[in-house]
DNA sequence: TATTGTTATACTCTATAACTATA
DNA sequence: TATAGTTATAGAGTATAACAATA
């Protein structure tokens, strides 16, 4: 028997199962790289802005200066990320050559990843979700390290 | 300096980074009831569906078998859920007295909850995010236990 | 005093494999 | 054989508090 339940017209639980089919996809599209989601976030954030600080890191994608360590440690370790240091208590992220093809490789993955779920959806529709999930994000300023 | 983060044109980010806020939201909504998340959707679904059991609550919310345990057990603590043997391998799940007024409890705080994000959004917006959220949950059938 | 990075730690949710006792 | 519930365990992400070194 299958159940009722009143929490498929509650906006927060649609989020969240939408939000969690899709982490489950890129998790399997990045399986093999052995790199979690988080790191690859980082990774690409790194890319765009060489010689930026891990906490801005952090701060980008609302990850807390104290759970960005592990995930700038295991880049370094990995090879794909150099830093140096800046002024003593900071450090500027650059990507490694390696790093940088990982990056590539990254960007192709998420793009087969993004575009199972977008082709699903119309361009209006696209529009209106780029419009409102901000919305939602900034409504409260709930978000770590704010 | 503000960093640029070319993931904001992602879908999947986009759902991640409001279903974050929605959710810390909740918890705080939440907090004073000693309740996590999990245990309130699953009172809920119970509360809709007496005599269900424990897998297909579980089913409805996309939480494996094994994952549903530790929630059921806490609920049962909390002497918010009864179970009755049905045939010797499962239980129907019904609701006590205090499990009903919990759950009235619960819903108001959702309630509130939802009506602080709701209220940002347009009417025909909030149709297409209903129409949209259940196609990418569709789109792979990535859900636990499914 | 405020900031960067760090350590330690706990919590929440999720995932897998294997077991039991039933059916 | 398949199912309901369970156990054990690991992984991923997140949260807080506190510290050292530096600005």
């Amino acid at each position: 028997m299958t159940l009722t339940n009143a929490l498929e017209s509650r906006l927060g639980y649609q989020l969240r199962r939408a939000s969690a089919v899709m982490m489950a996809d890129l998790s399997r599209e990045l399986a093999d790289m052995d790199l979690r989601p988080a790191e690859v976030t980082a990774l690409l954030v790194i890319a765009e802005n060489p010689d930026c600080s891990q906490t801005e890191v952090g701060q980008a994608l609302a990850i807390k200066r104290a759970n960005m360590v592990p995930i700038i440690s295991r880049l370094m370790e990995r090879g794909l990320v150099a830093r140096r240091r800046i002024d003593g208590r900071s450090h500027a992220l650059t990507l490694t050559d390696d790093g940088s093809k990982c990056a590539k490789d990254v960007q192709d993955r998420i793009d087969r990843h993004e575009a199972r779920f977008v082709e699903l959806l119309s361009t209006p529709d696209m529009e209106t979700l780029f419009r409102c999930l901000p919305v939602i994000r900034t409504a409260r300023e709930a978000e770590a390290e704010a």
